[in-house]
DNA sequence: GACTTTCCTTGACACTCGTCCAGAACGGTG
DNA sequence: CACCGTTCTGGACGAGTGTCAAGGAAAGTC
């Protein structure tokens, strides 16, 4: 006993070598957000972490189950975004302005990797195998999105008769459109944003 | 004179050669709905055609060039999709009536074209090459949007103070929602978007 | 220190890609 | 028919791809 099959049973070895995989998903993450799905090749990726390209096939079954891994590293740290500001807000106008902080925030600071959800996305209407983990993060986006918007209601002592889903896809909307403006280097995208998407809920949030 | 080059000159024979780019831009239009932009090559959009590879580049000087020709075919095809249910509709509820049927049509029948539009507008976002030409489309598109809404605050009587990036940015995130269901086989998609739709309009457009 | 397992590198493979080109096929003019 | 410019073919090229396997390096075990 003792060998390296018992430990990683055990789940002690196990975590070293997870603790490779993410690194080696981070390295991905970075290279597939500089160069988009389409131009980034196993090399492109190794060349960006601190292994040669061979390593890829040893921790990874192949692109797919890279990528995929990539794609649930990037939901892990995107997903709990606002949970900070709907759990501190004490009031509408402040659940608003902070979420509006943060979406603004990460347009500019985060825009590479928001491209590459995007990009990542779109190949999912081609590629059936991205297409489950694809749906599941969109849904968990749509959560994320309906705990800001069903808070504010809240707050602010209205119903809120939206669908989740129509409610996201305005404000992911909203978003992909500003990510488009900011790439292209309008020095404005971040501010367009925050003004038309508080009008948007001004519009949505009855009498709020 | 009397030769081919002259003939170009002076504009006769020249329409053969751009009936002939518009053939091939047609097949490559096809081809990349389909697969993709990232998994599209020239030799695949040479088989969808009744012509070899090699005739690609008699015609085109390079893959770019004739992704591009594509795009301005489609953005010819489908930014008037809604101008004839503007000049006709006499109310503002047939209006809307006619506007979420051409919606939903498209949804349906035309949704690998679509994909391929979101994906190329992703690619840009990558790409340098292709960002003029998208964002002179979308702003078409904006402006596709922007007419039917006007004219139905126009013939509801009641002013519209939204801008039009954010009403198409909303418009587009319903839509594209619709798409990534619509593509994913729920069948609802098109009905989901009409009645999302239509509520958000309800929203933007006060008291309409 | 020998031995074993794990980890990583290197180079090769079969393949596809965009591009280019020599020349065949075509079509009209003399 | 001979000629010539235009149009098209099909193969070649070099570069780049994902994948794999043989073996070296490192780490751990006795």
């Amino acid at each position: 006993m003792g060998s390296a099959v018992a430990e990683r049973l055990e789940g002690r070895a196990v975590d070293k070598v997870a603790q490779r995989r993410s690194e080696l998903a981070a390295a991905a993450l970075k290279t597939l957000s500089e160069l988009g799905y389409a131009r980034t090749s196993l090399r492109d990726i190794a060349a960006n972490s601190e292994f040669s390209h061979g390593v890829l096939h040893y921790y990874f079954r192949d692109k797919v189950d890279l990528i995929t891994h990539c794609v649930r590293e990037y939901k892990a740290q995107c997903v709990t975004r606002y949970d900070q500001v709907v759990a501190t807000a004490s009031s509408a106008s402040e659940l608003a302005a902070g979420f509006l902080d943060k979406l603004t925030e990460t347009l500019v600071q985060e825009s590479a990797l928001h491209r590459l959800w995007y990009d990542l996305r779109g190949q999912s209407m081609f590629e059936e195998s991205f297409r489950a983990d694809v749906a599941e993060i969109d849904l968990s986006l749509e959560r994320m999105i309906w705990r800001v918007l069903s808070r504010y209601a809240e707050l602010a002592g209205v119903p809120l008769d939206l669908t989740p889903p129509t409610a996201y896809a305005v404000f992911d909307g909203l978003f992909l459109q500003a990510l488009l403006r900011q790439l292209a280097g309008d020095p404005d995208a971040a501010r367009d944003l925050r003004s038309a998407v508080a009008a948007v809920i001004g519009r949505l949030v009855p009498a709020a």
